[in-house]
DNA sequence: CTAGGGTTAG
């Protein structure tokens, strides 16, 4: 009963669908949660919620403030605060806002609490620009804004990738001392600059911060360091660590564990050792993060045994592995193609009470594909939904590109009509795995009916689906349509990349037009766009076809002249040429030593 | 009392 009183309350806002999905329905009778919620209401008192208190389901929720809207006096705004934190935290957002919306209907007066729980219930659900029409009624009421009020709304603009906006918001509110910038907010800017690939900008407000009242915390240290870890920057990264050092400020285990996945990924393994026993030093003992990087970081180089054995070290230690563990170890095996092995691993995590996550699935479904055990991949796909979880976007790709590579494509797309009526919403990725697969099997018609009615919507499409548009179409002997849809990029404001002048000029060799692909790297290079070993390879491989060695070493002297080097194609190509005809190694003296390679 | 911040896996 609470759930359709609740979607008629919806039905005037635009939230009545995204409720629908994101709240989870109970099976249980109205009954049993009305009585659920007694009970819950009684245990708490009169005077409001114990804050570890939850729901079994969002109609014990309603019911609970429907109890509460009739009692004389009404509760205080604490318990509303409360009730509703509950919610979001059940992803019952709409429904906060339902109710809150009752509030205001039945003369309930609110808080600054009620009105941030408010904001962050939009933001939440994507839609920061209507947390900001709540704005208005602090003002209605005298309520100051504060640096809650804005850090949920940053940091709900940043979770919609609005980075721009995001950082206008945050000068604003200096510039018009709106509000007076805390730690937090520059953790909450930040931390959405660096995770969009803004690092250089992160590390700015850090030196703004340092200039300022507000002096940065380990938490902004943190943020810094592991943006800085995460480009590769170690140098950098300890730049800062011994500034922070410095300063007085002392770092914790995640800077640590930061500094360590950085270095694993650059395979600095002496350097990992020497953090490692400086954090034991410390007396900061390694946590299940610290041994999982560790885990990855070698299963990343093949060594999975060598990953077994901190497995190992870690029991030792009494640090207990967990499901993310067990997930690195049979991708691991994944990698190095030993599929029986990731699925002991699969088989020991269960014996261990550990319930296997999508990733878990997912790594298994990725290692049957790789090695095209399609029947095997779907056994666990069907498994999924048995256990009572859910596919996810990164299984449906994962499983359609499988189908496609063995070429069953039928099977694929009933996949995606699958996935369309009662799976996760389809993204680009998924379009790419399904235009990528019409055009490997020649089906052009479908694979342009669908980038047809993908373009329809401009926002639906990247670079990238073009790359794939005009692939697809110079290898099913398409070229001139391809080099239309090349032409009109610049026009709908999208830069050609390396990729897709490469995938042009290899379409263009792939029909002998090599005049043509030499123009397009011309004006590659005049575009400000620079041809990459792959261009490289490409183009002396479409001369090297033709037999025409001139004008080949022209551009192998240019490549290796820019430090690029022959793949194994062009390699074995150079070969042919010259055993068809040993002249020609006189026409590239400087390269003897490449080609005994 | 109730609202906002940092780490790992495909």
């Amino acid at each position: 009963m609470a759930m359709s009183r609740i979607c008629l309350r919806n039905c005037n806002g635009i939230f009545s669908s995204s409720y629908s999905c994101s709240s989870s329905r109970s099976n249980s009778s109205n009954f049993e949660c009305l009585d659920d919620a007694v009970t819950l209401f009684r245990k708490m008192g009169r005077v409001g919620l114990n804050s570890s208190s939850s729901f079994e389901c969002l109609d014990d929720a309603v019911n609970l403030f429907d109890q509460m809207v009739r009692m004389k006096p009404l509760p205080s705004l604490v318990d509303f605060s409360k009730l509703f934190s509950n919610m979001i935290s059940m992803k019952h957002y709409s429904a906060v806002l339902s109710l809150f919306r009752e509030m205001l209907t039945m003369g309930i007066p609110v808080d600054e609490f009620i009105l941030n729980i408010v904001i962050n219930s939009y933001c939440l659900m994507h839609r920061a620009d209507f947390g900001f029409s709540v704005l208005p009624i602090y003002l209605k009421n005298g309520f100051p804004f504060n640096t809650v009020t804005f850090n949920t709304l940053l940091r709900g603009i940043f979770a919609e990738n609005k980075v721009k906006d995001a950082v206008e918001l945050f000068k604003k509110l200096v510039r018009e001392k709106i509000c007076d910038p805390d730690e937090i907010m520059y953790a909450t800017v930040m931390n959405g600059l660096s995770k969009r690939g803004h690092t250089q900008k992160a590390l700015s407000l850090l030196r703004l911060m340092e200039q300022g009242n507000t002096q940065p915390d380990i938490y902004i240290y943190n943020i810094v360091i592991d943006a800085l870890c995460k480009d590769g920057n170690l140098d950098a990264a300890i730049n800062i660590l011994n500034e922070m050092k410095q300063k007085g400020i002392h770092p914790d285990i995640l800077t640590y564990n930061s500094l360590i996945d950085g270095l694993c990924k650059l395979g600095q393994w002496e350097k990992v050792k020497t953090l490692f026993s400086e954090m034991v030093n410390l007396n900061m003992y390694p946590d299940v993060h610290t041994f999982n990087i560790l885990t990855d970081g070698l299963c990343k180089e093949g060594k999975v045994e060598d990953a077994e054995e901190v497995i190992k070290h870690m029991v030792e230690k009494g640090v207990e592995p967990n499901v993310i563990t067990y997930n690195v170890i049979m991708d691991g095996y994944c990698l190095r193609g030993q599929l029986d092995r990731a699925r002991r691993i699969f088989d020991i995590l269960i014996d261990k009470g550990i319930e296997p996550d999508i990733f878990s699935y997912n790594i298994l479904i990725n290692g049957y594909c790789k090695k095209k055990k399609l029947t095997k991949a779907m056994q666990l796909f069907r498994e999924i939904s048995q256990k009572g979880s859910k596919p996810n976007i990164v299984t449906y790709n994962t499983i359609l590109q499988g189908l496609f590579e063995v070429g069953r494509i039928g099977v694929a797309k009933q996949l995606f009509v699958e996935m369309v009526s009662t799976g996760p919403i389809p993204n680009l990725s998924i379009y790419h795995t399904l235009l990528d697969g019409y055009f490997k099997y020649g089906l052009v018609e479908e694979a342009m009916s669908l980038f047809n009615k993908l373009e329809r919507k401009t926002e639906n499409i990247d670079i990238t689906t073009y790359n794939i548009i005009i692939n697809g179409l110079c290898k099913n002997g398409e070229l001139n349509k391809a080099h239309a849809i090349f032409q009109k990029l610049s026009s709908i404001g999208l830069l050609p990349d390396v990729r897709i002048y490469t995938t042009m000029i290899t379409g263009f060799c792939l029909q002998g037009l090599l005049d043509e692909a030499k123009d397009m790297l011309r004006k590659m290079e005049g575009n400000n766009c620079l041809p990459d070993n792959v261009t490289y390879n490409v183009i002396v491989q479409g001369y090297l076809r033709c037999r025409k060695i001139n004008e080949m070493v022209t551009f192998m002297k240019e490549m290796t002249g820019r430090g690029f080097s022959f793949d194994a194609t062009t390699a074995e190509l150079l070969v042919n040429a010259i055993s068809e005809n040993p002249s020609v190694v006189d026409m590239l003296p400087e390269l003897h030593a490449e080609i005994k390679k």
